[in-house]
DNA sequence: AACCTCCCCAACCGCCCCCAC
DNA sequence: TGTGGGGGCGGTTGGGGAGGT
């Protein structure tokens, strides 16, 4: 059976979101908490699909994101979890909660799969690395910092107290080794608005839980026989953030040499 | 300086999962 | 128990920009 797409295709406006649609979805979801996707064009008026603005929202204006390069640790992270979880990303973005999956999966795509695929024959890619830009694209002046925007929602935050995803209120915010996932570090992005930047004063992470990624458990990502592997995993992440590189799982996963 | 190449990443698409009824 | 709907996930695309020629 054809599904219908999420919304009417004529009329949606598509591509690159304007600082002000972001304003709006931002201002939404401080009024109303995320989701309820489906209500949120004709409620605010944007002329985007429901996936747009969750999308929208999720990988690039929900608090706690982290943006620009990745470090080692987190690159090594990525390929471990990768080789033990496979292409399921949102999986391995739970445990890097400042991460989307969104921009796990490019990262990969873009740069660790081309070195795991050269590390063998020491091919180097195809072109010699430029430097990446560390900033994101937008025009001059568009500073919506993860700060701002937890400080845009840290009303809607203390007037809820609470709510969320149908998936992840379930399992709730157990997020392995991250607990403080949205703690609005000084390396969160700088988005800005039109020179208008809001205050950049960082709002407490408590004030977020809401917006904690779903939780990968052994019984929510295993497929068969992932039980073992997950819990594993999780071992060797606390294990690995104490600074401890432990045992076999770190040894299957360690072939990998950049 | 102008043009070309290619890389990055935001966003779209379509399928799948799960819950409510 | 079956069905519909909403949300989530992974794959893919293409616009735009940076570096090379």
């Amino acid at each position: 059976m054809v599904r219908p797409p999420c919304c009417d295709k004529d009329g949606v406006k598509k591509g690159p979101w304007t600082p002000e649609e972001d304003l709006v979805l931002v201002s939404y979801v401080q009024e109303h908490g995320p989701g309820n996707w489906r209500a949120v064009p004709t409620r605010t008026g944007l002329m985007r699909c429901s996936k747009s603005c969750r999308l929208r929202w999720t990988n690039y204006l929900r608090p706690g994101i982290k943006r620009g390069n990745f470090t080692d640790q987190e690159e090594k992270l990525i390929v471990h979890l990768q080789a033990l979880l496979g292409n399921r990303w949102a999986a391995i973005a739970s445990y890097l909660p400042e991460r989307t999956d969104n921009d796990i999966k490019n990262y990969w795509n873009t740069h660790l799969k081309r070195k795991l695929q050269g590390c063998g024959a020491g091919a180097p890619p195809r072109r010699a690395r430029r430097g990446r830009r560390s900033a994101p694209r937008h025009p001059p002046g568009y500073v919506l910092t993860t700060e701002n925007i937890s400080r845009m929602l840290d009303g809607w935050a203390r007037k809820k107290g609470g709510g969320g995803g149908r998936r992840a209120a379930g399992s709730g915010p157990a997020t392995p080794g991250a607990t403080e996932s949205a703690s609005g570090s000084s390396e969160a992005s700088e988005v800005s608005y039109g020179g208008t930047a809001l205050s950049a004063a960082a709002a407490p992470a408590s004030a977020f839980e809401y917006e904690t990624k779903p939780t990968v458990t052994a019984a929510a990502a295993a497929d068969a026989g992932d039980e073992t592997q997950l819990s594993a995993i999780e071992s060797w992440l606390f294990a690995d953030a104490d600074g401890i590189e432990s045992g076999s799982l770190l040894d299957a996963a360690m072939d990998y040499t950049f």
